[in-house]
DNA sequence: GCCTATTAATAACC
DNA sequence: GGTTATTAATAGGC
């Protein structure tokens, strides 16, 4: 069970799949929204967000800072959120009988969602020369609320 | 294995303790550095940071901005970490025949260092009034070297 | 919160 | 990157 020290590197991605893993159900069958940075022994950067990493640093936002970063569509993404919930709280039972090539619940959901390119999936992998500024713009957003919020509890 | 919509808070919860449990995990046992957020659906927010939400942030930083954030010991931490990365290795063996109680090398380490109160588990946990600042002020030392590395790679 | 039956994660091997 | 023996995560019930 222990990880041989030969395989640090088999062992750190197949591990940071499970934890990615692990975030997407948390966030699909719980309703949470997942946020989660690694970087390896390396120093390679990773990141997934769900739904979206945006959409999680999104949260505390209220939109009158750092305007003008968020691609498009604030609204829509929120909606199809919602609606992507009440369709899997009202069809859970269908969904769970209808797929039977997928084992489990998070695979399929998943597998599905990503088929479709909902708005799952539509996350950072391995933060690259791209995906760095969007990443800092979110942060900026986040920073900004996350102590908007922290002044609000203060007063 | 699909959580009954009546057991979501309870699914929420153990959930997300266990991905905390695979964060620091991936973190102990590969050498990584690891930072979680997790909103629950009531809006509850979690965070873990291996080791330590500011040490994951701090990855990027080179201290020249946003001074006097960091406690202390910036360079203690590090040293500590490594120290703890070098012991891990060099006993490894050892620790696992020695300790008989915990279960697995997971709960092992974690629980050990829990009890020891090393550099591990100094972690935020349920952000509150007194750790969102500290928090957001983390956000912004990240931002500002996520930018500055996004601009290295830009250029 | 603890227990247990079940399922999923994963270390080692190829 | 696929397979399998083993261990860990966890849903449901208490």
């Amino acid at each position: 069970l222990r990880p041989d020290k030969n395989s640090r590197q088999v062992t750190f991605s197949k591990r940071r799949a499970g934890l990615f893993k692990k975030c997407s159900e948390l966030a699909i069958l719980c309703g949470a929204r997942v946020a989660a940075v690694v970087f390896s022994e390396a120093g390679n950067a990773f990141a997934l967000g769900s739904p979206s990493m945006e959409a999680v640093l999104r949260r505390f936002d209220d939109g009158n800072d750092a305007g003008a970063l968020v691609p498009a569509a604030e609204d829509d993404d929120r909606e199809a959120l919602e609606e992507l919930y009440r369709a899997r709280e009202a069809t859970a039972e269908q969904v769970a009988s209808e797929i039977k090539r997928m084992n489990t619940i998070g695979d399929k959901v998943v597998k599905a969602q990503m088929g479709r390119r909902y708005w799952w999936e539509a996350d950072v992998e391995a933060l690259g020369e791209a995906e760095l500024p969007e990443f800092a713009r979110a942060l900026d957003r986040l920073r900004a609320n996350v102590r908007r919020h922290a002044d609000k509890l203060r007063s």
